[in-house]
DNA sequence: CCGCATCCTAAAGGATACTG
DNA sequence: CAGTATCCTTTAGGATGCGG
């Protein structure tokens, strides 16, 4: 039997730490750095935008994983979904004020990222050459 | 067939879009962002380690995961990989330069989502109740 | 227009045992 | 100590088709 780290609880605060197992942050941080969840919480950073618009946006997201990491991004909190009209539907999606505050960090990381492609491109080729 | 769009290259710069399907900033920001990417980056923020340091610290990596997502990091120039003695072998992981610009923000959202885990499970809470 | 259901494949990840 | 190798399970994710 295992009995994993404390960590969690909404009460009492031992503080989250993510770097124990059974850390609710853990899962979350999962929802959030997904494949696609980086991508589209940084999509909605602008504006509101509707599926199809994402769906464009996000380009290579299929409807199937577009839908499901916006419900979970919904679930966690990070993402406000509001149904407008009724026909055609037409449903927006935008961040949560906690959305927001997750998102900020991950513009940072997708700047440096970008900006450090030739940097990356070149280690990679270094490390292949020699391994 | 299908043209991909443009992004990457590391001369001519229409500079790397991660919106963009198959521009190259979206595996290394998959390497980061995986499961144990965050993790493990951030494990390394104050200091190099060597790898039973990392396998405790992170708790519930794998040796399998812990090793493979090193090398993939130190492939993508975030990490250094130190042979030190021969006998008992002794390896240090640290970040190199480009490792430190990348996990600075990634720190960032380990904080904020720490902190805001008691809004999430809460979120989590009504949402499953609703649904 | 906005999805969900189903089916299927590929990739990630864990357990265990073993090596320089 | 610092991994590798092998095997197996679990999960992510794509394709297609349907429904409100």
């Amino acid at each position: 039997m295992i009995v994993y780290s404390v960590c969690m609880s909404t009460e009492s605060l031992p503080a989250a730490d993510v770097f124990a197992r059974g850390c609710p942050s853990r899962p979350v941080l999962q929802n959030i750095t997904g494949r696609w969840g980086v991508l589209i919480l940084a999509a909605l950073v602008d504006d509101a935008h509707r599926f199809a618009e994402l769906h464009r946006r996000v380009d290579g997201v299929s409807e199937r994983m577009l839908s499901q990491t916006l419900r979970t991004l919904e679930r966690d909190g990070l993402v406000h979904r509001a149904v407008l009209g009724t026909v055609p539907p037409h449903v927006e999606y935008s961040l949560t004020d906690l959305g927001r505050r997750i998102t900020a960090p991950l513009l940072g990381l997708i700047e440096v990222v970008e900006g450090s492609i030739p940097e990356i491109v070149a280690a990679q080729r270094d490390y292949d050459r020699s391994h």
